[in-house]
DNA sequence: GTGAAAGCGCTAACAC
DNA sequence: GTGTTAGCGCTTTCAC
């Protein structure tokens, strides 16, 4: 229990000999206060040590100084890509603190029927002033139709495909992808098979246009036949390694549609006493932090999550109170990390 | 913008007939309410779909539903140990969904000289229910003692030694690392080195003294050049391995006070040519995602860090409004994960 | 059991 | 530039 009670605006008022009105320019930023006056009030303000009351303020104000970031929940222990949520997270927790907001953190299963009513519920109760939907989740009609209908301002990551009337921010996962498969190309391979992601991830479905691109591109053939599903799952990955290897001319090169899955082809190329990547190269995408810690460390793709969740929640905190819609499209670009996992094809 | 405004107490009692306290008195729960009365209420609250609006309620209430979790902000390039921080994260959440109640993260980093005052600024501000702070972080008692001062009823996990005048939630480190010392031993291994952790990491150290008591209890001399000085870091595991695996007479096994410097230990192992765990066994402790997922996969301790951060919620929830200084502790125990990279010693 | 009235600490609209 | 007056939507106290 506070001992002594907090100061609250009255107090400050009381003690600059000004109306709490003004005290609440000052707090607000607001223009049209006297040099002198703002520093007056906020001499008061630092000597009682006050801080505005975020209840208060959202209560009269109708804005709540914090937004949600919205994900698909992992088991933490069926899935390693912990680094993934945690720089979704530490992007917008950058946005949020620069600008004194708070981050309210929501894991949502995309399995769930209901996370569409959970995620009306919380915005009724708890009124943010915007949210994040990350991917998968943003492209779920339903939950996005449901965030929409509340009026809450939005910003989509990696929905996939873009929507006129929706703000989304996205990383160029079909170019990027298409560079990668130039890049195992130039390195000599010819037979690179590719393990696709799940179905319901758009995102990760734009990375296998971008392989057939980058085949396109380097003069060689698509087959089918160099082509498995997988599901993002490192056992999904495993299998489609197991079924590629078996082969008698088995690819050179591997490249999954995310890290999970390649770190499931390096688990079953190090229990067969395949080299890599003397004898097979792997590459990955997304960059979650196993990618640089299993041996030989991953080459894989890297989107700026970060940068992308930190502009997600400036959007947010920028617009907020304007009650306009959210419109637009931004990319930012993701990066080769070359690291061990890829070498020269054999022979 | 909502279109239609959305439904308050007051649209509630008037449908229902009643006063606003008597909604309110449905709403929370209180006693002394005519079922029947109750029930129409209901009726009106799923009727307009009405859910208290959580801002009002805690600038009446001062009570806010919503907890804290502050943890050391890890930069996740550097450290892979996403999945600690996501299953702390994880066991919070399932406490707050549970009672209605949101969780705000708040990664603060230890380094930093003002992190006592961000907290002490957050807790004024938005005045949480309760904190919950994680070790390292939770055995600096500079941070401690600002989160005290304000009132705030606070839940320390893993402080490394607990305090009277506290509340704390830990797990048994000292006797599973001795256990963990025992099983080595069990397989036959002599010469058992162990690497260190961070020092201002209690909960850490006392894993330290439960190599030795392990070592006591299996007859094994305690030697001090079989202990090498980590951070936690993965390049602390490295270097620490790259000294220990170079002598003549190298152990045959290793221990790692975490993960992190485990991974770094059979990395170096690996470059070296050193089978795992054939010629080397290693273990770690914490069972970061990693762990399972490294090649061969990790024996480690795994701690119940879920369990516990929701056992540390619900503390915190139950306690709510009450206003007592809480005090106590808890333990829950952790358990040996045996997994591939220990086995009986060489010859 | 139930209700009326008085705030919680702030911002908004408008007056001066 | 600055102050005054109403609320925001709820809980609390205390009356009935």
């Amino acid at each position: 229990m506070n001992a002594k009670r907090r100061a609250t605006i009255d107090d400050v008022a009381q003690l600059a000999g000004v109306s709490i009105k003004t005290v609440s320019r000052v707090t607000n930023r607001e223009p049209n206060v006297r040099e002198s006056t703002r520093e007056k009030v906020q001499a008061a303000i630092t000597k009682l040590n006050y801080r505005p009351n975020i209840s208060a303020r959202s209560l009269a104000s109708l804005r709540s100084h914090f937004i949600v970031l919205v994900y698909d929940d992992p088991s933490p222990y069926d899935n390693p890509s912990g680094g993934y949520i945690l720089r979704l997270q530490q992007g917008a927790l950058r946005a949020c603190s620069a600008n004194n907001y708070e981050l309210l953190i929501h894991p949502g299963r995309a399995r769930k029927r209901d996370l569409a009513l959970e995620l009306k519920s919380l915005i009724e109760r708890a009124r943010p002033e915007g949210i994040i939907l990350a991917a998968p989740l943003s492209n779920i009609p339903k939950v996005v139709d449901a965030i929409s209908s509340t009026g809450t301002p939005l910003v989509q990551l990696s929905p996939g495909k873009d929507s006129a009337n929706r703000y989304s921010i996205s990383t160029n996962d079909r170019e990027i992808s298409a560079e990668m498969t130039r890049y195992l190309a130039s390195l000599g391979h010819q037979r690179i098979a590719f393990i696709t992601g799940h179905r319901s991830h758009k995102a990760v479905g734009n990375r296998f246009l971008g392989y057939k691109d980058g085949l396109r591109q380097s003069g060689l053939k698509f087959f089918e036949r160099l082509v498995r599903d997988g599901d993002n799952s490192i056992a999904s990955g495993e299998a489609a390694a197991a079924e590629l290897l078996d082969r008698k001319s088995r690819p050179t090169a591997i490249f999954a549609a995310n890290d999970d899955m390649a770190a499931g082809v390096i688990r079953i190329a190090a229990s067969k006493d395949i080299d890599v990547p003397g004898q097979l190269s792997v590459a990955g995408c997304d960059d979650i932090s196993i990618a640089r810690h299993i041996f030989p460390a991953l080459t894989t793709i890297r989107q700026p999550l970060a940068t992308m969740t930190e502009r997600a929640a400036c959007v947010l905190i920028e617009d907020a109170g304007n009650g306009s819609a959210l419109h637009g499209s931004e990319v930012f670009p993701a990066s080769l990390q070359i690291r061990e996992s890829t070498g020269p094809a054999p022979d």
